[in-house]
DNA sequence: TTCATTAAACCGACTGTTCAGTCTATTATA
DNA sequence: TATAATAGACTGAACAGTCGGTTTAATGAA
């Protein structure tokens, strides 16, 4: 009982280096993608050596997949917490885009599209990636059916439009390099004040 | 002006020959990417050696933008060509959306946006890459003025529209990677159909 | 028509750099 | 003291670009 305990606190937990070094790893995978974000460059912003950094991972790739998996989730656990707050279909479709926003700080999918097409990755990898990707979708599907439910939005495909969704906010991200953070944030509200006038009762 | 016809011809025209080796590669910057295309698939899909790409580029990166520019005239060209079939800003909408999806055997988008990011380019490589890159938003901007002027549109906020539509189809190519061709043309013309019915008188 | 010459076009081995991952030694901690 | 955690030099592979050599095609002269 003791023993197990001092077990545990043996030294700063390995889960939370983990943690930490996917963290701060996002920014250059953000920034640059994933193949042109070197070892280096991730020790040089963890401040850890290389033997460090392959002590805890395995290699770049499962940082990068541990990376994913941590910030969709934590992605999704984040937007379980605010949805409450919201009555409506509509007003979760402006919450959503303003959540999906917040996260562009340092936006993943074009490192995950990256690594997906430039890659040599064995298909349980892809299929894992693509289980990753689709997460999500979950949450647009939820809020566009609840919004037919509930009589605020059109009987229209809701297959179709979660996908209209879906692509338009990661194809809005692009914008991410070129645009100001609360253009973005403007420029999103505008797309989902446009998709809503379309399929609104 | 005899011995100056004979110059013109003397071998297969120089520039027909950059033009089919860009062409041969796009398929490579499409499915794999910028940094992931290697000299050698490059020399392998062109049946052709390093010393002779190199002959008429200077650089892997030269291949990348003489190819960009190339298939941004023809994209804009054959566009051109086209549009003046349809009498309503409506109706160009729609075949813009299907033009853009006949690209989509091979999208550079994503090719472009990589390469923007991870690589370490000069200022004035990024700049012309951005003006290619925003040289086809007048085609956008134009339907959408024409649209409000005709009377068919709201008279929303044009550049709104215009960035959200450019994102749109942008950002529904990344299905390009999971869907079907034809599955890809049904979304977009779904997603045209959504935006229509929100910015339609 | 043939042949010699020349320059364009092409070839592919080579080069130096970059890179992810390895591994031995060292340090830190319990 | 033993083991976890870290350091950083090293390794072999991959890669873009170089360069000396070869082939090809056009041209002009005989």
């Amino acid at each position: 009982m003791e023993s197990f305990s001092t077990e545990l606190r043996r030294r700063k937990n390995v889960q939370e280096i983990k943690r930490e070094i996917a963290w701060n790893t996002k920014e250059l995978f953000a920034q640059k993608g994933y193949s042109a974000t070197s070892m280096d460059d991730i020790c040089s912003i963890n401040n850890r050596s290389r033997g460090s950094i392959y002590y805890h991972f395995k290699s770049k790739e499962e940082i990068f997949l541990y990376l994913i998996k941590l910030n969709t989730q934590e992605w999704m656990d984040s937007w379980r917490k605010i949805e409450g707050k919201y009555k409506t279909a509509t007003e979760k479709l402006y919450a959503l885009a303003d959540h999906y926003v917040d996260d562009l700080t340092n936006p993943l999918n074009h490192a995950i599209n990256e690594f997906m097409t430039g890659q040599v990755v064995s298909q349980q990898i892809l299929d894992e990636m693509l289980t990753l990707i689709e997460m999500p979708y979950t949450l647009y599907e939820q809020i566009i059916k609840e919004g037919i439910e509930r009589g605020e939005f059109k009987p229209t495909n809701p297959e179709s439009v979660k996908y209209v969704v879906i692509g338009l906010f990661n194809g809005l991200s692009t914008f991410y390099f070129t645009k100001e953070l609360d253009e973005l944030r403007r420029l999103y509200k505008d797309a989902v004040d446009l998709i809503l006038q379309g399929i609104q009762k």
